[in-house]
DNA sequence: GTCTATAACCGGATAGAC
DNA sequence: GTCTATCCGGTTATAGAC
């Protein structure tokens, strides 16, 4: 239950506008002047809400990053689709994707830093790893893992099942990369995409040489250490209990 | 000039001490009760001084993260010296100061996600990668230098200069990994050195092999991309002007 | 359930007097 | 260098309207 906020939830017709209205509102200004200099009290009047509205919305400023980060999310599958129907080939699957997610990121570049702000500590709700973000993980790592599933690749019996959560780690990489990327447009971050998709299919290949099996466990080893779905809280409580950081 | 407030800098002897206390009483609090839940006026009257005086010393919250991030490194470096007198291998001695990296951070690991939210963001002056992080930065790709110029490994002549660099990020890499570990006393961390640097050795001495030419060409090239000093900032201005993220 | 309006609290940051 | 007073914005609370 700490996971439904991610996308539109039970709304009626009204309630979803201006829900959608608040968020366009933000999204917005937060391109044009930044999250800091971004108030809740712009935020309001600009979508035509009273504060308190907003916040009936979206419980914290937080959360409305949250929501970003799913409408990317939604973005980026939908800027994927057309590319997608007809390709077989994994790297080309790939590197749409992977394009395509810096794509839809793109004019949010400037502010980008400070949104993934919070996301960095993993205590904290917004963290891609935490519990309220299951709902984007887990759409990501499934919409990548159809994007392998789409291909017409042989992948190690071993490492399949793996790949999707191996293939999201990396976006994430790719993500910090294209924030510090300073180059115009942050072409240097496509280019990285180019590159690294390209050695990923390689390696991908390679994987059943011997001298690789070795690397290839350990390898697995340590992503699944870090992407093991963090222990389900006691099931006593209900309410968004996600370690009280944000007091 | 962006650049001074990491260490001592010039201050009297009495300036010197109460800037220590503030310090200090800012880092027992953070330890204790985290990051977000100690507040401004309570380290200054842990400290025994005014609001106000606090802020001549420490200009924000966050300028007490970057002595933070100071005093890790200066405790580091206290930390390795014993075990790297007489010691020539390299393994060994990446071994003993990326352990010790993790030691000196550990009474820190509960807050730390919080800490390094700031830094997260690369326009911030808090970032790994910024101006203002410059004698941090450089401290540590130099403390790494001597580390390896201490051993008696080959390097290749090509890598060699960028190899302290490539150490730094792997460090990075390394304490993000430590940031999310939720095993035991970060065990997993501990274990994750001992491979890595067994792996990086191991690297080092295939990277004459003509198969791997290429690719360490890729990644000399992206790890340049990556860690080139940001451009210097016009010389008019003096005072900290980071890019006013943080109004 | 959706929304307004308003006041208040709290903590980071600043101004300016001593 | 040190203080007190004040501002500003995220957030909460309340009380009530549609």
């Amino acid at each position: 239950m700490t996971d439904t906020l991610a996308g539109a939830s039970a709304l009626s017709g009204r309630g979803e506008r201006t829900r959608e209205r608040i968020l366009g509102a933000a999204l917005e200004l937060f391109r044009e002047r930044g999250y800091d200099a971004t108030t809740m009290r712009m935020i309001a009047s600009a979508a035509g809400v009273s504060l308190g509205n907003s916040y009936y919305y979206f419980p914290s400023k937080d959360h409305l990053v949250q929501a970003f980060y799913w409408r990317m999310h939604i973005d980026r599958v939908e800027a994927s689709r057309q590319g997608l129907v007809g390709e077989r080939d994994l790297l080309r699957r790939l590197r749409l994707v992977m394009r395509a997610r810096l794509d839809v990121v793109g004019p949010y570049h400037a502010v980008s830093g400070t949104l993934f702000r919070t996301a960095a500590d993993p205590q904290s709700p917004l963290s891609p790893f935490s519990a309220s973000s299951g709902s984007t993980r887990r759409a990501s790592i499934d919409f990548l893992r159809s994007v392998v599933a789409g291909s017409d690749a042989r992948i190690p019996r071993d490492v399949a099942p793996t790949l999707p959560h191996l293939l999201w780690l990396y976006e994430l990489g790719l993500v910090l990369f294209w924030l510090h990327d300073r180059s115009e447009h942050q072409r240097s971050s496509y280019e990285l995409v180019d590159d690294t998709t390209d050695a990923i299919v390689r390696l991908l290949s390679l994987a059943n040489l011997p001298g690789l099996r070795a690397l290839r466990k350990r390898l697995l080893h340590w992503v699944s250490d870090l992407i093991e779905e963090p222990p389900s809280l006691p099931p006593a409580t209900t309410e968004g209990a996600e370690g009280e950081v944000h007091t």
